[in-house]
DNA sequence: ATGTTCATATTCACCGATAAGCACTTTGTT
DNA sequence: AACAAAGTGCTTATCGGTGAATATGAACAT
């Protein structure tokens, strides 16, 4: 299960260091892709292979489904991670997801995402995540 | 079950004493995460493993889910008692919670909650606890 | 009251993870 | 061939995390 929040700085080649507590969980080669809400996600091996299962259960007659898949796809890349810890984040992918030096690595059970700093400070200040609607769906879970 | 109210100080690397009278119920390792009201929650490992399998269900597609597990996950660090009975408190975690140097831990059931001492008292004094409001909704509760 | 034991507080020293800079290699372009 | 740009690998310094040692204080028994 991938959880917690680090932060690291890419060099000036575009390499990020992977979160020592993360290396194992991810594996020394993993799969990264554009993500949604202006991240990059990264998927170890095995959850990959889940996601493109899932990707393939949906229905090629729906545009939506094909702009879904397509978007997902298009954008996946696998990474290997050096002997210090680091791995090289692909041009176009820095710049979909506008990282430059300061990056925000966070785990979220099943994936990793791949943030600037200042966009996931940006992100957490904003009301999508007010305490109301947190403990709302606490309850709605039952926790 | 967790109860109780104790006081305690992080240390220069902030790290906390977890009260005795609670290791043996929280467990050698556990997981903090975020909290409401700006505390931090600390559940031992079944309480958590339950919590993830509800995260599990919910769908990637909704960004209300995505908010939701986000700010739980990420939010989330496996921590381990060492043989002095402490806890380190991941630094991203110090600073949601406002954690300097003096803290209280309070056991609240399920689940431990890390107080900034200070916050603690605030919210102690506000008027949405007195006892009379707490009684009041103990019968709306039908208690 | 005194001593004993256990829990907590404080300080220090060490080690490993990370940051940063540099050099070398590869690739593609002119 | 010469160069620029991108990718890879190495070295060093620093900082945070970790464990050990010691000090303080409370609870308890004699």
């Amino acid at each position: 299960m991938l959880i917690g929040e680090y932060e690291h700085s890419l060099d000036a080649k575009g390499r990020l260091i992977m979160p020592a507590k993360i290396r194992e969980d991810i594996g020394e080669k993993f799969i990264i892709t554009k993500g949604l809400d202006g991240c990059l996600f990264g998927f170890s091996q095995t959850e990959w292979t889940n996601f493109e299962e899932k990707l393939k259960t949906l229905p090629l007659t729906n545009k939506n489904a094909r702009d879904f898949v397509r978007f997902f796809l298009s954008g996946a890349i696998e990474c290997e991670i050096d002997k210090q810890g680091r791995f090289l984040i692909a041009s176009n992918l820095r710049e979909y997801s506008s990282l430059e030096k300061e990056a925000v690595i966070i785990g979220v059970g099943t994936r990793i995402e791949i943030w600037n700093k200042e966009k996931w400070k940006a992100y957490n200040s904003d009301e999508n995540i007010s305490a109301d609607a947190i403990a709302e769906n606490m309850t709605m879970l039952g926790i």
